[in-house]
Formats: structure tokens, C-alpha cells, sequence
RNA sequence: GGGAGAAUGUCCCGAGUGGCAAAGGGGGGGGACUGUAAAUCCCCUGCUUUACGGCUUCGUAGGUUCGAGUCCUACUUCUCCCA
């Protein structure tokens, strides 16, 4: 394993951020100096990130940390068009109100992982759509248009992929590159800026920026992406049952953050704690190292240090303490989500399990019970006509579980 | 503009002779085994207060038929080829 001179590329290579670089000497020389200006751009294409980019979000913290300068680039105007990058199909255009309000809800994730200011090593967030929406077609074309190839173009894998498959490939998204390059150098115009990051996908997209900063007369611009974070059993990361694993802890808790975390396979866990935990290097090789079992500490280890870093330690305490108090005691933890419906008058086991969010229709419910997958305070329920009141509340609320992961507490309304 | 083809279970892929709630996968859920893991095995996966019942599903709108995902007509969208 090579070594660098800057800390900030021996972190990232030594945790395993790295995929490609342009220029792994150019770029750890200013490394070392504290001259790095790097952005990454984050599409706003959902009112909030999730797991996925997480992984670009801890690479501006390191960044930050080991003295360079961070930029946040909000995609207010690139998402007008549509990243083809990685897709079979074309993305749906976005209204312009959607964007809008999906950008507010990404903002703020970004304070937790990253000190903003006007100090040297401050981050910023901009948005690209105050210089792309300003854009005149025909002065474009001129300037910027006339330093792309469509012969290199249409060798790039997020073209060729599509054309070799057949499936279309629409002008607007053809454009994207374009559009992303012209980012990169007015970025460095504008801050000074020098490096891309981004996913290993974008590659083509940031080699891209670099010519056209080449062509501009920018300053050397560098590039260095990421590997596609997939589990060891090869599924794509951060999608569960319900849906992806967001941020934005109104679209998910950090209850359920943690238990994200806590149910990382096996053979997960030492590459997720180098990523997603600022855990010393050492720590993270002796947790790794644990065998069978007591593998479960890493994990509890891994969601403490991941929720903290994203809700805090007080938010990730109680995650962790709700979590201890359910699985391992069994007992009815505070922290579970709560629902209140009637009991007074009594709830039917189905209506309280689709009120509950459990199950999203009777029917599903019945099914569920048949299963044997139901229970009322840890007891299995076997008729789905079970009326639930207060009479069956042990501290006030009756515990409903749904298999052995998913439990909520039924209050009284 | 001309020609060829496609749209199926509101997650995806995908069979489908006029009798179909519709094969099969994947994904998802539950159970068993475990360690809140993986792998494996079993069950479930349109709605409906139990149902050999009712209802709603096969791009949209009509039509033929006792009966249509399946046939006819028009329309919409997508793909490919030619211009």
C-alpha cells in the first residue's frame, strides 16, 4: 500500500475511499499544503439524501478534517436536466417547485458532518443554478460547446451503455456532461477549486470537467471518486423493506437509523466502520476481528458511531438503549414509535396492525397472523379477531410486533 | 413523414390456446435454524371482518361475444428501422 505524504489521502486510502484518481502525486502535494478545494454535487432529485451518499458526505468531512477546504454543490440546476450516468432509463424531469423544495430538505444534513464559515478551511454550499440558468444557448455553444467531441462522447459509458443497449437516450441528457464539466471549471473560476469527488460512476463525468479546464485555461483540476458501495452478499446498499435509508430523520428515525446499522452482515462491518465511523483505524481492526457472535458488539459499536455522527450522541444513546431494552430484555422500550389509537372502546388486532403502519391492508394483517408472525406483548396472537383495550396496556401501552424487528407501542388516544 | 414492434398483477422481470385473480422468477414479508448476521429450508405476497362468495386488475376509450389480458376499432406512450 502506497503512502502519502498528505493525511488527507492517507485517511482516505486507508479507510477505503479511494476508487480511481487522476493524479494521486499532483493532488496529494496540495494535499499536503492545505491547497485542496473540492466539491461534490448532490442532485436534488429527493427532499432528503440517504445512505447512499453518505459516503461522498464523509469524504468532504475528511476532507475538512485534514485541513482543505470543502464545497457543497447543490444540483438546483443540473437536476433540471438528469444525470443519464448509471441508468437504463431516462430520469423523470423534475418540476422546478419540486427541485426547490427537495433541495431545502438536503441542506441541512450537511451542518452535521461539516463546519460552514468564511474561514479558509469553512465549507460552502452553492448552487449550480446560479450560473447554469444564466446560460445563453448560442454563447454556450461557443464557448464551451466547441471544446466536446460527440466522437469522445459517445465513447463515454454512460452514453455508449445506453446506445448499445437501445434505449433511448434523450438530447437534454446528452447535455449533462456538459453541463457538469462547465460546473467543474466554474467552480475553480469562482472559489479556486481543484478536485472533483464523486462516486466511481462519475468518473467520466469529472475526467470530463478536467479537459474542459484544460481547454479554459483553468488551473490544473484533479479527480478521484469512490468504489460502489454494495453489501458482502452483493445487493445494492441502503435499501430496506421500507424503503431507502434516508438522512432526514423526519423520513427516518434515528431509532431506525441505528437499527440500520446494527443489522450489517457480518462480513460488512470492518469496511462499514472505516467508511461510516471516524473510529481509529486500530479500534476498527480489533472489532473486525471478532468472531461469531460477539461479532454483534462491532455492530452495536458501528450504529452508535454512525447515528452519533449523523443525530448526535444523545439521539444515538437512546437509539441504542431502546434497541437494548427490546431485544435483549425483551421489555416494552419508550423509544419504540409510538400509535396512539382507542382503546377504551377496544381496536380490532388488524385495524391497530394497519393504523400501526405494520401492515397496509386487513388482509395483509390476516395473512400475517396466520403466519404466526404477530404478536401482543410477546405473545403470539393466533385470532385475528382479538379486540385490543387498555385491559391487555402494561404501563400504559400495549407492545405490537410484527416478526421479531418491527415493534410499536399502542397508546391510548 | 414512412415502416416494424411493445405496453400484464400500482416494486421489477416475465409467461399467457376466448373461461384468468392470471404460470414462473426476482424483490419483499413471516416462520424454522442462529447471533437483531449470512447461507439454507418452509409458508405468504390484489382488495374485501373469516368465504367452493363479492369486488377490482393486464396502456386508454369503445366494440364483437354467454364470456376478452387474449379478437376488432380508435387513441396514448415507448422502442427500433427508413426519411
Amino acid at each position: 500500500m502506497s503512502t502519502y505524504k498528505s493525511d488527507f489521502l492517507n485517511i482516505l486510502s486507508s479507510r477505503g475511499y479511494i476508487h480511481q484518481c487522476s493524479d494521486a502525486a499532483g493532488l496529494d502535494a496540495l494535499a499536503a499544503k492545505g491547497d485542496v478545494t473540492a466539491y461534490i454535487g448532490f442532485d436534488c432529485t429527493a427532499p432528503s439524501l440517504h445512505v447512499g451518499s453518505l459516503v461522498q458526505i464523509m469524504l468532504l468531512h475528511w476532507l475538512q478534517q485534514t485541513g482543505n477546504k470543502p464545497i457543497v454543490l447543490m444540483g438546483g440546476g443540473t437536476t433540471r436536466v438528469g444525470d443519464p450516468s448509471g441508468r437504463d432509463e431516462s430520469r423523470k424531469i423534475l418540476s422546478i417547485e419540486d427541485i426547490e423544495n427537495n433541495k431545502q430538505g438536503i441542506q441541512a444534513v450537511f451542518a452535521k458532518f461539516l463546519a460552514f464559515g468564511s474561514g479558509k478551511t469553512d465549507a460552502t454550499m452553492v448552487d449550480n443554478a446560479e450560473w447554469l440558468t444564466k446560460l445563453n444557448y448560442i454563447e454556450m455553444l461557443r464557448d464551451i460547446g466547441k471544446h466536446f467531441s460527440v466522437n469522445r462522447m459517445l465513447a463515454m459509458d454512460s452514453v455508449k451503455l445506453r446506445l448499445e443497449r437501445e434505449h433511448e437516450l434523450s438530447f437534454i441528457e446528452f447535455n449533462y456532461m456538459i453541463l457538469q464539466a462547465y460546473d467543474f471549471t466554474e467552480l475553480s473560476r469562482r472559489y479556486g477549486c481543484n478536485l472533483q469527488m464523486g462516486g466511481s460512476d462519475q468518473w467520466g463525468n469529472i475526467v470530463n470537467g478536467i479537459d474542459l479546464g484544460r481547454r479554459m485555461g483553468t488551473p490544473q483540476l484533479y479527480a478521484l471518486t469512490t468504489p460502489l458501495i454494495t453489501l458482502a452478499s452483493g445487493a445494492k446498499m441502503g435499501k430496506t423493506a421500507s424503503g431507502a435509508v434516508w438522512l432526514n430523520a423526519d423520513m427516518r428515525s434515528p431509532y431506525e437509523y441505528w437499527q440500520f446499522w446494527r443489522n450489517t452482515e457480518d462480513a460488512d462491518v470492518g469496511r462499514f466502520l472505516r467508511l461510516f465511523t471516524t473510529l481509529p483505524l486500530p479500534e476498527v481492526a480489533r472489532l473486525e476481528a471478532l468472531q461469531g457472535s460477539e461479532i454483534n458488539e462491532a455492530k452495536k459499536v458501528l450504529a452508535n458511531a454512525a447515528t452519533a455522527l449523523l443525530h448526535g450522541e444523545a439521539a444515538a444513546a437512546e437509539a441504542a438503549e431502546t434497541a437494548r431494552k427490546t431485544f435483549e430484555e425483551g421489555a416494552s422500550a419508550g423509544g419504540l414509535p409510538t400509535v396512539t389509537v382507542d382503546l377504551g372502546s377496544g381496536i380490532g388486532v388488524l385495524a391497530a396492525m394497519v393504523q400501526a403502519g405494520l401492515a397496509s391492508s386487513n388482509g395483509e394483517a390476516r395473512r400475517a397472523i396466520q403466519g404466526g408472525g404477530i404478536r401482543i406483548n410477546d405473545d403470539v396472537v393466533k385470532d385475528d379477531k382479538l379486540l385490543l383495550t387498555s385491559a391487555l396496556a402494561k404501563d400504559g401501552s400495549i407492545k405490537l410486533s410484527h416478526g421479531k424487528k418491527k415493534h410499536v407501542l399502542l397508546k391510548q388516544g
